[in-house]
DNA sequence: ATCTGTATGTTGTATTTGCAACATTTCTAT
DNA sequence: ATAGAAATGTTGCAAATACAACATACAGAT
């Protein structure tokens, strides 16, 4: 139970901080979170994006949207498939990427300072199978089903 | 860097579950954090939880006040320091107490299937050493300054 | 060819979140 | 004793978040 704690507070501690940081590039609140993987994943759509984060389909909507508004991404139609739109990274997106990944380099450096090579590369590997085992639960839910216990 | 962005999503999607989960007992977004840590600390003031937390000052304010408007909280005044409130669980909170207990053991044992105990042990270990790390940042700059890098 | 279900996206609305700015009380250093 | 700094809490406002409900497009089965 107390994993899950700790999960919790260095998730926020950490987005807290990357918010403040970014703003210092005009993205506003969780806009990074979308911006670095579109960069990452061009051609990415809305939908996985949101699943990608795992956060609600309307929250990256609409976190989407004003990424678009202030030119940092564009939305491209799909001839084959006319429901999706794809996401990609304009100039303006691309100028921004260095900038959070450097940022993202810092705070890692943080929060695993004092940490062997070999304990950084236990912690990521156990954290991968943590992830793994909530995305089930995670979609179950987000898809309206009720978890029992 | 990737590990930051592992912690990201499991806390969100952990969140989320919660989230959904907890309105069942009138708990709304967020409110559970603030719920389960003054029963184990009754008497803790809003400052020093939202340390806990790594949340916002005002953040933690507003939400502690739903908890009181609902009756799950009771905030009382202390005599010898008047600008401190201290917090404490009503019958009400305390009896959903172990409602969140249970919904939190159920998602660690979750996020841990496929762990023995070792393997979690350690996880916990250097989760610990992650959050220690990232409080210091956390609370340097949520005391206004900027971290450089 | 049509029906039904699913995938993807949007909008309406209520709530939470968090910065900035403030008020009050306590602490510290002179 | 007093001025300034720090701790604690609140309020105003702007923004993000997420549920519900909807719209449209595609996929699969009959």
């Amino acid at each position: 139970m107390e994993h899950l704690r700790e999960i919790g507070v260095i998730a926020r501690s950490l987005d807290s901080l990357s918010n403040i940081e970014f703003k210092e590039v005009d993205l506003s609140k969780g806009q990074y979170l979308y911006m670095v993987r579109i960069c990452e994943n061009p051609g990415i759509i809305q939908e996985k994006l949101a699943e990608m984060i795992m956060v609600d389909r309307t929250t990256a909507a609409r976190a989407i949207m004003k990424l678009e508004e202030k030119g940092f991404i564009e939305k491209r139609d799909d001839e084959s498939n006319r429901r999706i739109k794809k996401l990609f990274p304009t100039e303006k997106g691309l100028s921004v990427y260095p900038f959070i990944v450097r940022e993202h380099e810092h705070s890692n450096a943080v929060a695993l300072e004092g940490f062997s090579e070999d304990e950084a590369d236990i912690l990521l590997r156990l954290l991968r199978r943590v992830r793994k085992n909530v995305e089930k639960d995670w979609e179950y839910v987000k898809k309206g089903n009720k978890r029992s216990y």
